[in-house]
DNA sequence: TTGACATAACACCTTTTGGTTATATATAAT
DNA sequence: ATTATATATAACCAAAAGGTGTTATGTCAA
């Protein structure tokens, strides 16, 4: 059995630019190591530290292959993030969708 | 001429719990400082900082009103969170979206 | 005008974050 | 077998985050 402990928010995993934009490359294709970490101007070890914060959001997996290391996308849990703004979305929309939230709380 | 400056990144501001569940607060209507710290076990002045914070990101805006001070949600910034968001939704919504996407990026 | 209250401004401490370098291990290629 | 490559891991460091408590200042109300 494979215990995958979320050990961290999601929230916090995408506050880092630098996250973000790994997130980006693997949207396009999945990538090794070295090939996501020779994009950047900080060290390989760096950006594994990353890729860890990444793992544990559950945003990304990595999967051995031979002596690499890929990595691809999980873009699940940011659904997490996706229904968290849905609430604010009445705010800053038109004042229709905000009459419509308002009726469908019946508020 | 007030310049309002955004220090602090929007994904760094609602990555703390705690920062997010003052915006709640804020949703449902504006409160002071002493209002708003009432409902944590921090010190007010912890609360303070988180929502210097967020007043920094835009998210939040402080007037003084005599000797209170009442902050009120600005939820503007969260927009580029959503347009971040959007993004992604092509990878865990439906078929259909996917394929949406697909032909609107002319892939 | 005095006292109580709300907020501001500090100084300080601890933990976490984000990075470094160095070393070790495993695989692939020659 | 040897060598080069890719990743893993450990030790270390500086700066920022997140909290504390204390003191100062401004405002309301009796």
């Amino acid at each position: 059995m494979e215990e995958v402990v979320k050990k961290v928010d999601v929230f916090q995993a995408i506050a880092d630019p630098t996250r973000r934009d790994v997130l980006r490359l693997l949207a396009n294709k999945e990538r090794s190591i070295a090939e996501i970490s020779s994009h950047y101007d900080m060290s390989r070890t760096a950006i594994v530290k990353h890729l860890n914060v990444l793992t544990d959001a559950g945003l990304v997996n990595g999967q051995k292959s031979g002596r690499e290391k890929v990595y691809h996308l999980q873009p699940e849990p940011l659904t997490e993030v996706k229904q968290w703004l849905d609430y604010y979305e009445q705010f800053w929309n038109n004042k229709l969708s905000r009459l419509k939230f308002l009726v469908e709380n019946e508020e």
